[in-house]
DNA sequence: TCCCGTAGTTCAGGAAATCGGAACAATTGA
DNA sequence: TCAATTGTTCCGATTTCCTGAACTACGGGA
């Protein structure tokens, strides 16, 4: 169990930001943690609407998104407590995750009126 | 080769979007597309930078841009021309386009100072 | 100090997506 | 009708993704 590695905001590619959402159980995640107040450990999205997600897949998830600078990791003893970058990414790419998470709540609204 | 298919912006995807502009190829067609002034060919990206893209792989690539939402293509003749739906796109998830093209443009500019 | 429970990571395989060369299809012009 | 141009489809090779199983790391008793 290595270091958790985070990439310098410089270093933070479009395309990988682009790949990290464009799944739709890391989007998910992602605007949890970004939208959310409190931070988040892994195990919260143990489900991720009705589906259950094996931990090894949210391993996966979780370092795709923090290899992409989404968000931070750090490790509090057992856990890790997991928070956004958006305020360094929007630095970097002004208003691209707003407008990211925006569309994204925009669509689960939606999807959620069909549901009814 | 039958006819070419275009899903209706109710049904477009925010997935299917950044899944289409995370790769490298896609993302510089289609800001070529969206920013320029003139309607393109899929031959007018035999090449992307220096890399040459074979004609399946062009293909390929159109045709996800195409079932993403974000290009409309056209049978003229012997070739296809593919115009932006930017205008159709921003209408659904408002910003999200030019938040991206706006990402991209900075990264390009970067890589090329780098180059120098 | 030695276990045990909790939290995540790594590994390995099978499944799924992607790439690109070769063959094919559609249109135009000679 | 034939050839050139433009793009699509097919298919095998490569790559990536998913996930169960095994493993590591830390903290809390006893």
């Amino acid at each position: 169990m290595r270091t958790l590695v985070h990439p310098s905001i410089d270093d933070v590619r479009l395309e990988a930001i682009l790949h990290a959402l464009s799944d739709p159980v890391r989007a998910e995640i992602f605007a949890t943690i970004a939208t959310g107040a409190c931070i988040q450990n892994c195990s919260a999205f143990a489900a991720v609407g009705d589906r259950v997600i094996p931990k090894s897949s949210l391993s996966q998830h979780f370092k795709v998104l923090r290899e992409a600078g989404l968000i931070r990791s750090e490790r509090h003893g057992v856990e890790v407590r997991n928070s956004s970058r958006c305020g360094e990414v929007d630095g970097r790419f002004p208003g691209l995750i707003a407008a990211i998470l925006d569309a994204h709540g925009k669509e689960q609204a939606s999807v959620a009126k069909v549901a009814e």
